[in-house]
DNA sequence: GAATTTTACTAAACAGTGTTTAGTTAATAA
DNA sequence: TTATTAACTAAACACTGTTTAGTAAAATTC
């Protein structure tokens, strides 16, 4: 009886029908683009059949944050897991830092938007939160093994690079810096390498 | 002929309501619930009277920007000019987190919410912005004449420092860590001390 | 003081939003 | 072939920001 397995199939397509339109018209201009109106035009159904495959609007931009979140930690687990240790934790770094201003809209799905998400959900986001963080403080923890950073307690080390790493760029991507966008670059590079000058033993 | 004068401090008043049932109505809930039909039944008016004050919504909202980013600046002036310059230094990051963590919705308005300003508001916003930062550099630069600091750059320092607090504080006011609740100010005051022992010369 | 102008305000409408309900058509199962 | 189930939509509901036309009161002018 292939004919459920066809229909799941066809299920999951829609869904991702969905799920890419919402993308595209947020990625094209902003959250208010992505209506639920403008989704059904796009995919060339009624806005009542969304509400077929996705209980409301919260669960597809839910769907959104964790096609983001995998984007990026799929580019991280990129990265090779082999050279010095302090390499990896400063490749990582740049990674993160790279990757956040080319997809600053992914960024702010991921750390910056508003989620009024349920219990469920908010436990997912932890655990995929988490699964990132955790490849941090991978790196962190051989760094401190290697006697190359000054702080030794891996957890705090972990979120001090954090949130360095997170104030610099969401503080460009909402364009609370002063510095004029062609010096941007320069001025990232800078604060990065200096904030690893100092966590350096 | 006080009329007209008095006709000013009417429409100044109503333009104060306005603003006060907006920041209510946002402070006791969302964005969402502050409403232009919602500030008007706050203050027994029409909707329509509202754009006889304000030119839209964004303008009203620029005000409680304004009127959040005045509180923070009043308190961080508030603070005493004597003492030493490393303490005046530390106090000011001290005090930063705790405003925040204090006014989350304040904050959110200040530095990470949306906001398609035009021109002159945006130019505005660099304005009283860089007047909260230049308090920064202000007390980086009297640290740095004293030597108490490794970083030499008032420019670069000032801004690695509050990228660190900017980071602290909009990822634990956006809920991205995952520490619990009643550890957090331990942990936030254990992040401040390891980076200022971090920056310390 | 009466007539005119200006000001302050609002009801109603427009175009948009998320979401639900009832009803229809097509595909599957009996 | 009939009964059932699944897929889909038109229309409505209650919101949203904003504009327009019209009204009543206050201020000014004659």
């Amino acid at each position: 009886m292939g004919i459920q397995e066809r229909k799941e199939r066809e299920r999951e397509s829609m869904k991702s029908r969905i799920l890419d339109a919402a993308m595209e018209l947020y990625l094209e201009k902003d959250l208010e683009n992505a209506s639920i109106r403008n989704i059904a035009d796009r995919i060339e159904f009624s806005p009542a059949t969304i509400y077929l495959y996705f209980r409301d609007k919260e669960e597809i931009f839910f769907e959104l944050y964790n096609i983001a979140f995998g984007e990026f930690i799929s580019a991280l687990n990129k990265q090779p897991r082999t050279g010095d240790t302090w390499d990896r934790m400063y490749a990582g770094c740049k990674l993160y830092i790279d990757w956040a201003l080319e997809h600053p809209k992914l960024y702010d799905l991921m750390f910056i938007l508003e989620m009024p998400m349920n219990v469920i959900q908010q436990q997912h986001c932890k655990d995929i939160g988490g699964e990132a963080f955790s490849i941090l403080v991978e790196r962190v923890a051989a760094c401190i093994e290697q006697g190359q950073l000054k702080i030794k307690d891996v957890q705090l080390a972990s979120m001090m690079i954090w949130n360095m790493l997170h104030g610099i760029v969401s503080l460009i991507i909402k364009r609370r810096v002063l510095v004029p966008e062609e010096q941007e670059s320069v001025m990232v590079q800078a604060l990065l390498d200096n904030y690893m000058l100092l966590i350096k033993r």
